[in-house]
DNA sequence: TTGCGAATACTAATAGCATTAGTTTAATTC
DNA sequence: GAATTAAACTAATGCTATTAGTATTCGCAA
């Protein structure tokens, strides 16, 4: 057969689309490799089986949310910054909803890269904590909630668990302006 | 062969056991079917497939939060009855791992009997917030943040989210705190 | 240009899981 | 005691992941 020519990064990407659309859970090697237009054993080649697939998927979501998490952040100071901040991640779970699943799956115990991606994502919450004059237990509390308040927020509403989605962005906003000390 | 004798309540039971011993993720028909002494093809006399399994465990959750919630709250006033309650959230994820992500699943569009069970664990939560004063726009804030915050919060300490568990009691209680208005 | 090695695709085969159909047997009811 | 029902079983199908072994193509070096 001819060569496809599929590199890891586009498998991952596609695959990170086709989650996004029918769900990380219905994601298989086998609707991939389809999508590819390829055997599913071939995606060996590229990726170490599911179990790989799906920490390739951990990291791109995790450098991904880092990424826009950092440009919300960019010239913005405070509060401002913060919201900002809470807005890119609720809005990476509404727009690629699959891809913000796969952040969920916690990493293997000694996996660095994961480890550190993830908490890339969360060093410019640091920056402005400090700035705002938080620190020490004050910072690590409200770091603690503000993670847990924004994935918790975006988790829910994509479960569908706020009854009315009326003025869910002035919810978002109160509960940040609550939890910045 | 000889009667097991299983009801189904039993057998719900038993997979929310095992649900915690082995990660809801790797829990099958199988390997429930293995600790109950059967054939995998029985179980379907007490339950419909694994999505039936699945989803009556998403109900066996939501009651029993519902239940721990109702007894957190009782005889507890303002702050205090929020604390315990969020307590009570964060010791099921604990000590029911495999039955506390079942939770998680979206009901299906128009499974009131689900979404019921999901609203009863709230019910106590509406009840405080009122006698603290907390109407209208403020109390759905209020509580929206209040699920978010503590469900945000069971979750990442599950899945290995905080580095160090130092002070993570003082935390949670800290962002109680600031979500109560 | 040719030839070689590595990468990448393939086919074939195995094993595990969910599910359905049809059968048997034990318990319940009349 | 006979008939009905419930709950177990076996057998078979289809889907998925995974491994092993094979062939083809690409890139690079002689």
């Amino acid at each position: 057969m001819s060569r496809k020519g599929i590199t890891r990064e586009q498998l991952v990407a596609e695959a990170a689309l086709l989650a996004d659309e029918v769900g990380l859970e219905k994601l298989s090697l086998s609707v991939l490799a389809d999508r590819l237009e390829v055997r599913s054993p071939s995606l060996y080649n590229h990726v170490d089986g599911l179990a790989g697939l799906r920490r390739e998927l951990s990291l791109l979501a995790a450098n991904t949310l880092a990424n826009l998490v950092a440009k919300a952040a960019h010239r913005r100071k405070g509060k401002n910054a913060l919201v900002a901040m809470g807005d890119a991640f609720r809005n990476l779970s509404k727009n690629r909803p699959g891809l913000y699943a796969s952040l969920i799956q916690a990493p293997a115990p000694g996996d660095t890269e994961m480890a550190d991606a993830a908490n890339r994502a969360l060093e410019p919450l640091f920056g402005v904590l400090s700035e705002l004059g938080c620190e020490g237990d004050q910072a690590i509390h409200a770091i603690r909630s503000l993670r847990s308040a924004v994935h918790g927020f975006a988790l829910l509403e994509a479960a569908g668990g706020f009854g009315l989605p009326t003025d869910l962005d002035k919810s978002f906003h109160w509960m940040i302006g609550r939890l910045v000390p």
